[in-house]
DNA sequence: TATTTACATTGTCGTTACGTAAAGGTGTAT
DNA sequence: ATACACCTTTACGTAACGACAATGTAAATA
């Protein structure tokens, strides 16, 4: 039995484009052209276009497929487990996605009916899944995972008159540290002042204080942009400035 | 505070060709255009930056955040929660798509230290299962749930000399439709064998026998161009000789 | 001051797996 | 003879950039 590109295109149900197309990326070759240059598949070509079609189905790429089906002892098997392990990665991104838009969603709705008391809790989560998002790989490698958990358990057990006197704190800092950078002298009075109320504010989250970790926190005010880019929004070389503050602070050699 | 893209681009964590094409499909414009040429972006771009990055991360697209973005009165809500239900869905796919791969890794492995009794039993699962994914939906729609699960359980619970029986029989009827083909009268003897025997092999499947059904079986192997390719694989025009040898058989009209 | 280095610009091609024309040749039925 | 279905190649479009290339500009350094 013979076929035209439409006929096997009819029985396999996929396009005529898609034949060409696999013609053209040498997936699957007609089995002769005839004289007026019509691609002609056999039996053959059905067969192998049916392996294809299987994996297509699996969500394999057509370039492994080509590998799959034309190296002949190719490790079909591994290659579908490396596959496999693609598939679950894709779904576990697909459900932190489904989470966050359903949590965002949950959040919208809830402007209207949440209590204000609701609202705050929701808030100070978000805030958390945001900062996880932002920053949780590279702070959980730092400071290691009990020590983040401790800080977000901490700051969501916070009750809301602790979140204003921590917020109005860091808006405190801001200013201070405005200021102390137009002193221009990271161990003058303000600027230490402004280390001491970083670290006041650090303790509203931190289980256990250190000057090391606060130093080191300083440094990556400096070192991640992210970070920079929150200190020097409004005053450039703002995160420098406050890094060594803090250095000074901590006793820190810079 | 204004940056450039390259700061820009660091301090949001994107590709500064990231954010030329964002200014090339209009998604975020810099806010002006220095003399000599770049572009500088404001905090108000940053801003509203950190909101298309928001969206992004949701797997929104960049069309749809540009819709969200620049309609003032647009309902984002909506937008998330239909985003939402594409998200389902493709999670719905993956988990089919997984699920298939699992079961063929499962049949590849299996093939070396399965028994035979279990590689029976395997190989008939799979030919269910393909069965449904090739024909499932339109065989469920036309006969029902009831009927097609019956025929599963019936196929599945038999033993492998039934199975063999069937397969033999199989092979009997496509060798007499090509030898009744060419005798070409599908009300002759040799066609009307045939469609006898094809409803002994449906029996081997089907739960009850109706003529009706039988004729309705024997004209979608002429609509459906994939059953058409089972029947004229090595004979074209069999498929309708054969419906129309069991129209006769079955005292249809055709 | 001259030169290097870092960064800016536009433009173009490549990526996946085809869909969708356009322009023109072929096969078959009426 | 003509209509109509089907074939061919060529080529642009898709989403969201990455990776060059060629060229101009700003800042740092010898």
């Amino acid at each position: 039995m013979e076929y035209t590109v439409q006929k096997l295109s009819h029985l396999a149900g996929v396009s005529s484009r898609t034949l060409r197309y696999y013609d053209e990326i040498g997936i699957l070759k007609p089995a002769r052209i005839n004289s007026s240059g019509y691609r002609i598949y056999g039996s053959t070509e059905v067969d192998r276009l049916q392996q294809i079609l299987f994996y297509r189905e699996l969500g394999v790429g057509l370039d492994n497929i080509k590998t799959i089906l034309t190296e002949p002892d190719f490790d079909g098997l591994k290659a579908l487990q490396v596959h496999r392990e693609k598939l679950l990665e894709k779904k576990e991104q697909l459900n932190v996605l489904i989470a966050n838009v359903e949590k965002t969603i949950a959040l919208n709705e809830g402007r209207i009916i949440m209590s204000d008391r609701e609202k705050f809790e929701g808030f100070k989560q978000k805030l958390v899944d945001d900062n996880e998002a932002k920053y949780g790989q590279e702070i959980r490698e730092k400071y290691g995972d009990d020590t983040v958990n401790k800080s977000n358990q901490k700051f969501k057990g916070m009750t809301q008159e602790q979140y204003d006197a921590m917020t109005k704190l860091a808006k405190e800092i801001n200013e201070l540290l405005y200021a102390a950078f137009r002193t221009g002298d990271p161990a003058g009075e303000l600027a230490q002042k402004t280390a001491d109320l970083h670290r006041k504010w650090l303790c509203y989250t931190w289980d256990s204080y250190s000057k090391e970790a606060h130093a080191g926190l300083a440094q990556m005010y400096v070192d991640d942009p992210r970070f920079t880019a929150y200190y020097d929004e409004k005053q450039p070389g703002a995160a420098e400035f406050l890094r060594d503050a803090i250095f000074i602070y901590t006793g820190q050699k810079a």
